[in-house]
DNA sequence: TATTATTGGGTTATCGATAACTCTAAACTA
DNA sequence: TAGTTTAGAGTTATCGATAACCCAATAATA
């Protein structure tokens, strides 16, 4: 249907080779030659045909970014990080959404087999993606993590520096007087979840506060499991004054529920949580937040699944930490 | 590298007709065959290479998302429906930003055409986004507009009803007992920002108000030209006491304009616009906006494309239109 | 002048799949 | 029993490009 290099050969009077070696600026080429066929690549709408190729190739010149949701703040910056870097190396960006669903996500690892990207930047479910992941590896095809890593597999990624985050917001409460804090987790499965739980114990009892097991939930992400921790929390005979988090997610369903209990935040009780609550500006933001540079995520991903690609990066798995930024707001008293 | 169905068919002891036609289930294989095939692809890890099926299967099973930003709230959930509504439909999804700038967009065409997509979600920089249009019409590339349209090409939209929208936030407005509403608009060459336009002029005559020329700027998304734009509003003789911005990232920057000058909103100016602030939950929106169903903007377009694609449209041109939602909050008085 | 390089290409095979056609043996039919 | 179907494959060409090798004419060199 479209316009080939072999109509355009024979418009010119050449080979196909010739129009080849004049797209791609290869072999040698008379001045005459080159300005004839560029002519009419130009006159006829030439549009090289990127899946011929990339099977001769055999490289396809597209990644793959495969995060958990990309209303999540987190990821919406993330995916514009990655975004740009991999326009800027020269990569196109295919995108997908696993939900946290490993189901999800092993479809399409299978669809990015299948469609021969040059690699991928993964955002895992948690530590059950494993099998996943070591499909990637079996088919030799690069990956980098990014956010969370996944024992048993050894790679590239781009963490934040999750532990240090929690230290530094439990810290933050407990500067503020609060020594009944709670911990509102995500799975245990999930290496962000376990680091943060780790800072959390570790603030505790380096500022002499007891470690109470009551005070720790783990929650998944539906909006009604949160709200029954919440519950669980609050009607403790001793009640945490303050709650930590664990992620964006999870802060928001805890302020929820906190106020359909009719509990204020920070009056009542106060919340902090990691990640922001938005992707780009945005007015008053209210929540105390470990805040992640989301977009150099991205960047960085990507660059480092690129320099894998193209054998520029050592041997070594590369592994980079980034670190939170703490914002005092509202929400802690913190402002 | 990766192995291919002539392994498989060695393996096997066939033709690689033979595999090719297990995969697709086409042709007649006897069972005993079938299974022997279907084993060793399991043992061998094979997986199709969709690039050389794509090759002489002509089509490519890919789709693209071109927008402006997906960082802004409203792409952020558009993509996301974009996203689930091709996965569903058996298609992938390239992405990629504009920034509303004509030469990414041009760039941009010029990848999709290359990968040979098998369609386009194209949100527009505006009407001068005609001539890469074109050449996607020229290549009969199937595309299909969101949000905007653009004159001079005919197509299959998917749109919100923006001068809809636009009355009812300028009347609400009136209502709350503004008569001196300022118009923030967007610039004119974009179907929407005229739409907007048009349905505040005609919302204040119909409330027998008078349309001030100087109550209406035009401004780009520069932070700096949207505050320079505020400041001369409320430097009028009479200022506005109410301001309608044309989205939401105008509205931002008009908050933020308004504060450093000491107003307070909605106090001293009361402020709405098109599009929420926030793509996911959010804890108190504050802004009186026409909100817009992103999502399904994402899920319908690709629904459109994809039945465009597979020949299952009808021949004319098809035009969703999409009503906003206005939610009454705080910036304007509203609650 | 004879020989070697260099220029400016062309030819053929290949990437990994599918379309379209062919072919053989067994089953079925008249 | 001879002819016709049908099941179950195999063969070859093709999609649109590039790699690798080849080749004639001209230019440079001994």
């Amino acid at each position: 249907m479209m316009v080939t290099i072999y109509d355009i050969a024979k418009q010119a009077g050449c080979s196909a080779m010739t129009v080849s070696r004049v797209i791609n600026n290869t072999g040698r080429i008379s001045d005459e030659t080159r300005q004839r066929v560029l002519d009419i690549m130009k006159e006829m709408n030439y549009v090289p045909n990127a899946m011929a190729r990339s099977l001769v190739k055999q490289e396809s010149r597209i990644l793959s970014l495969l995060i958990t949701d990309i209303t999540n703040p987190f990821y919406t910056s993330l995916a514009r990080g990655a975004e740009d870097a991999a326009r800027e190396l020269g990569y196109r960006l295919l995108l997908a959404n696993s939900d946290e669903e490993l189901a999800k996500e092993k479809e399409y690892i299978d669809t990015v087999l299948s469609a021969r990207v040059d690699g991928v930047l993964f955002a895992p479910a948690g530590d059950a993606s494993l099998p996943n992941l070591k499909r990637l590896r079996k088919q030799n095809l690069p990956f980098v993590l990014i956010d969370r890593e996944v024992p048993g597999i050894e790679c590239d990624m781009v963490l934040g520096d999750s532990k240090e985050g929690a230290k530094r917001l439990t810290s933050h409460l407990i500067e503020q007087g609060h020594a009944r804090i709670a911990l509102l987790g995500g799975s245990r499965g999930v290496s962000t979840a376990r680091a943060r739980q780790a800072g959390y114990e570790e603030t505790l009892q380096l500022s002499g506060l007891p470690y109470r097991e009551e005070y720790v939930a783990e929650s998944h992400y539906r909006a009604g499991e949160i709200a029954r921790h919440v519950k669980r929390l609050m009607a403790l005979p001793e009640p945490p004054t303050a709650l930590f988090a664990a992620n964006n997610f999870l802060a928001l369903g805890a302020i929820r529920a906190l106020r359909d209990q009719g509990l204020r935040v920070p009056e009542d009780v106060a919340v902090v949580c990691f990640d922001e609550l938005e992707a780009g500006f945005v007015l008053d933001p209210f929540m105390t937040v470990a805040a992640q540079p989301a977009y150099d995520f991205g960047v960085l991903g990507i660059r480092l699944l690129v320099d894998r690609i193209q054998g520029k990066a050592a041997e070594d798995w590369r592994r980079v930490v980034l670190p939170p930024t703490v914002h005092l707001r509202r929400s802690s008293g913190g402002t």
